[in-house]
DNA sequence: TAATAACTTTAAAATCATTACAATTCAAGA
DNA sequence: TCTTGAATTGTAATGATTTTAAAGTTATTA
């Protein structure tokens, strides 16, 4: 994917550091946290600041680039946004996956009338590999 | 309901801040944060310290009795834990309703031979009240 | 090329929610 | 009443995030 051309075609001025954060998501597949980020970005830019990781986020967060991924309490973590899709969490090796998402919204008659512009789910377990390892 | 009964055969002692926080949870059915909890009970409670909401809290959640709310970031919220259900909350006016959860765990062929323990839903949107405002 | 304005990044300080900890209070049983 | 352990309190510490202002960068126009 082209990420500069990409960026500016949301309307997102193509910065080095705003391609090198939306790279990372777009590559690396594990949901990371802000911490994260930053912390695999130093190697490329050294001089770089956690604070343009916050802003660079919220900016692609606002046009729909990323998306924040809340599972735990304390602990905001960040993914590429393509399809919608639901997130699994193992409660023992801590893996967080994707998983599709089945839900008939007009079946929910308490949405009647309603406009619904996002729509999350999540799942907490032991997955099949640490099941096997009890 | 009788709270102390409730909590102690739950395995809670019942002391009064206890019964008061749960009380509260049971019969406001607002979602409420930590603060809202505490500045509530306060006119009750006039030696509360947030420090006990936090404890207690977390212990009922422990106990299972109360679930965390995580909509959005930096925001934790509360409620009593009564059925399984998924939330929607209007980004007009902020109002966040509990709404009926339709999924077939089973029919996700990705969790197969997984163990689910929490399921999570919620949507955000607009409210038909406040979409006739517009 | 130089000047200017707009935008981006940085670093430090401030803020906010939450937790840790030590001191105090409370409650139940001897 | 005394003792003991649990519960509560208030303060201080922690850590994530936001704010602010200064410095740096980029694009535009002359």
């Amino acid at each position: 994917m082209d990420v500069p051309k990409y960026l500016a075609d949301n309307g997102v001025k193509p910065s080095f550091q705003r391609i090198k954060i939306l790279d990372y998501l777009i590559k690396e597949k594990n949901h990371p946290t802000v911490n994260d980020i930053y912390l695999s970005l130093l190697d490329i830019i050294p001089t770089l600041s956690k604070t343009t990781v916050y802003n660079t986020l919220n900016l692609l967060i606002e046009h729909r680039l990323v998306n924040e991924v809340l599972i735990e309490e304390n602990e905001v973590r960040y993914e590429f946004s393509e399809g919608l899709h639901g997130h699994f969490k193992c409660s023992a090796c801590g893996l967080l996956m994707d998983i599709p998402i089945l839900i008939d919204v007009k079946s929910i008659s308490d949405l009647k009338n309603y406009t619904i512009t996002e729509q999350h789910v999540f799942f907490k377990g032991i997955c099949n590999k640490c099941l096997k390892k009890q």
